[in-house]
DNA sequence: ACAAAAGTGTTATGATTACACCCATGG
DNA sequence: CCATGGGTGTAATCATAACACTTTTGT
């Protein structure tokens, strides 16, 4: 079967640059390719949009196609559109970018048939295409977003402790914060709900987990209130 | 002449959300539909993209051949896929919003094919397929940037008066701000010189003009510094 | 001399930074 | 009882917001 056109079209594809967390170190979800071209060099996972579905549609189906993993905080970040992005041909790219917590979506779900592997950002392999340059603006949207949208929870279990939030702002931004300041600002905002419930077998003081209230932060934004760390 | 492809693809094209400041009126370009759908209707300018140009060329290209407009500010906004966004068949639309200073790019050169006329943001017409959201989105992300990034100048002639850009903040913004403090805060920046040269024929006291220097702001926020208005 | 917009400083309040010790828990 | 990380307050500095009068210019 095939489809005839009037006047050429380029081919249109989602690229997806999904983000975990790893105890203190941001991670990237990267496929092996399997073909030319690039073969055998790690990429984003992505792939051609097809008619049916929206994009975002697209961007989640490849994800769980190629990786296993679903459900999870996933925005559109740029359209990359380069003359020469692809040797092949003409391939337009809206690349999305996904935020995951990296207990919930263990690795063995993303091992089906693609070989996918999580990568430090600190120490990527070459990777194929645009896909370093993807990868960059990526990096950067999530660094500026996370400084004024309540997104990095994400990327934490539903519970968690404010140690471990500081520690995700810290690596994500790769910059030190100061403990009692941190706390003062995140507890202000009037979003966080102590549980009742706190960490066990911890050989120190148990710390007390929270738990992001997404409903609380929705009213106070819009009163105009602005997340802001 | 025609294309055939093994897999059906999207249709893919560029709209432009084009933004003028008229005195204290804030303004976008349209466009009137010549053809169905929509025939006769106010539409945002934009086109296909070619194969052989990039989609901020493709935007530039649409812009100047529908409105007769170019060497603007032009950045990227947003990718438009919903699957029911034309009535005809798939397509998808790679949105940009442009700055441009209304005096130096006077209506006249807009009206070469198309009809193409300038209206205020809240009196706008019925927009065909998906426009109205697109503008939307666009208008929301002009505000936004607008406290985080030097773009407010690209609405100004490059000389201008304190008054003048204040005015534009309140215009884009939809609030009043306090001159004294206004002021305090933009020269604090220092990306502002003051011209050796002065409003004339005003039955008032002469306004001082500045231009804003790209160059130092540049500098500046390679040293971490973060324009914030 | 009037009208109209330009220009200019001070004070009060709130936000941010810097900084050090005691507490609870498991081994 | 020790090691480990959890949890807490205060003072100094800086940024923001509120506010009113004098200056310049053309008519």
């Amino acid at each position: 079967m095939s489809y005839t056109y009037a006047y050429a079209r380029p081919a249109l594809t989602v690229d997806c640059i999904v983000f975990g967390l790893d105890g203190g170190t941001l991670k990237v979800l990267l496929i092996q390719r399997k073909s030319p071209p690039f073969e055998a060099q790690w990429a984003l996972p992505g792939g051609f949009v097809e008619l049916q579905e929206t994009l975002d549609e697209a961007a989640r189906r490849e994800l769980l196609e190629e990786t296993g993993v679903e459900n999870i905080f996933l925005e559109q970040l740029y359209t990359f559109g380069g003359v020469d992005r692809d040797p092949r041909e003409r391939i337009i790219s809206v690349a999305y970018y996904a935020l995951i917590n990296l207990e919930a979506h263990p690795l063995q779900a993303a091992s089906d048939a693609e070989d996918a592997r999580w990568f430090p950002v600190r120490q990527l392999p070459a990777l194929a295409f645009d896909h370093a340059e993807i990868f960059c603006v990526a990096l950067q949207r999530l660094q500026g977003k996370l400084s004024y949208e309540p997104i990095g929870f994400e990327l934490l279990p539903s519970k968690f402790t404010l140690t471990q939030l500081q520690q995700l702002y810290e690596t994500v931004l790769e910059r030190s914060l100061d403990k009692r300041n941190f706390r003062k600002k995140i507890l202000k905002l009037e979003c966080l709900t102590p549980l009742p419930e706190k960490q066990q077998n911890v050989r120190h003081r148990a710390a007390q987990f929270y738990q992001f209230d997404e409903q609380r932060y929705r009213q106070h934004r819009q009163q105009g209130f602005v997340f802001d760390l």
